[in-house]
DNA sequence: CTACATTAAATGTATCTACATACATTTGCC
DNA sequence: GGCAAATGTATGTAGATACATTTAATGTAG
């Protein structure tokens, strides 16, 4: 882990400059961790991502739209994760009847079977993170809340 | 920004599970401002962070190994990323004359002037982050180390 | 010195990202 | 109804990511 050291050498001309470093660090190194363990199981992260906010919904369809707003990388591109999705029959897509434009996306049995099988281990690698205990874990939620609301981001 | 009330309204399972959705929510937020930036420029986020590792060398040449060490994704390609920064002619590429598989990578006055020019902005971005102090990024960059020095990532 | 392992970089491949564009459908205005 | 604008999705393209494999140079054991 040598950007670790490499965060620690660098003079760094503001605590701003280190933070955005160390988020853009942080969310790597959990990324590298998701990733390999959802290639396991023949999917990729973002794959892995729609499927969980399709069970979400417990049975009801989302519009491929609806997907992207919930998505954490809302410029990616639903419609060809969601073919990946379709040819693997984890999900279902069907045009919707009241408005031919949208399509609408379910979750399969099969989607349901492979989620279920990553809950525990997706669980297990979240929970490792035990260095900080839940009080850390709450400030930091709130204070990279906080870090998003404040700015004039247009 | 919906997952921003997408986070909020969801049950979570742990503050764990928060966190790791928090993180790289933010670290996406980051990036797509800074992409934003750098392509203005003519940069990518990966190229501009490789000039700017490079300009820490104050001249002196680095291996591409070298550079893989020191970059956020190390898994990202960076013999391509000098490919792409050496057609734009803001870096050099040199056999190693001691061991010639080595490559050693310079950084031209052209990418010095690239970077010149980015700073300001991407100091102003930065910096831009003002809901939080600096007593807080402070705690933020601590807890941020804490996070991933914890665990049994082996 | 040959044989084999190791190392450095480049290349290959599949997927994802980011953004532009195309196309069909729907909506709103006249 | 007819037409322009908006909407929803798909497709195109360049570049990045993630990982496996290849190529070439070096190191080392026998």
């Amino acid at each position: 882990m040598s950007l670790e050291e490499d965060i620690k050498q660098t003079r760094f001309t503001s605590e701003y400059q280190k933070l955005v470093l160390n988020v853009f660090y942080t969310a790597n190194w959990l990324g590298l961790q998701h990733n390999q363990l959802m290639r396991e199981y023949g999917l990729t992260g973002p794959q892995f991502n729609i499927l969980r906010i399709l069970r979400g919904q417990k049975g009801k369809p989302m519009s491929v739209n609806a997907l992207i707003e919930r998505m954490l990388d809302k410029s990616s591109n639903a419609s060809r994760l969601v073919d990946k999705l379709e040819e693997k029959r984890y999900v279902l897509r069907k045009v919707c009847p009241n408005d031919r434009r949208q399509v609408e996306v379910t979750i399969t049995q099969g989607g349901l079977d492979i989620l279920s099988k990553l809950d525990k281990p997706v669980t297990d690698l979240e929970e490792n993170i035990k260095g900080i205990n839940i009080e850390e874990a709450q400030l930091m939620n709130a204070l990279l809340e906080k870090m998003r609301k404040s700015n004039n981001t247009q």
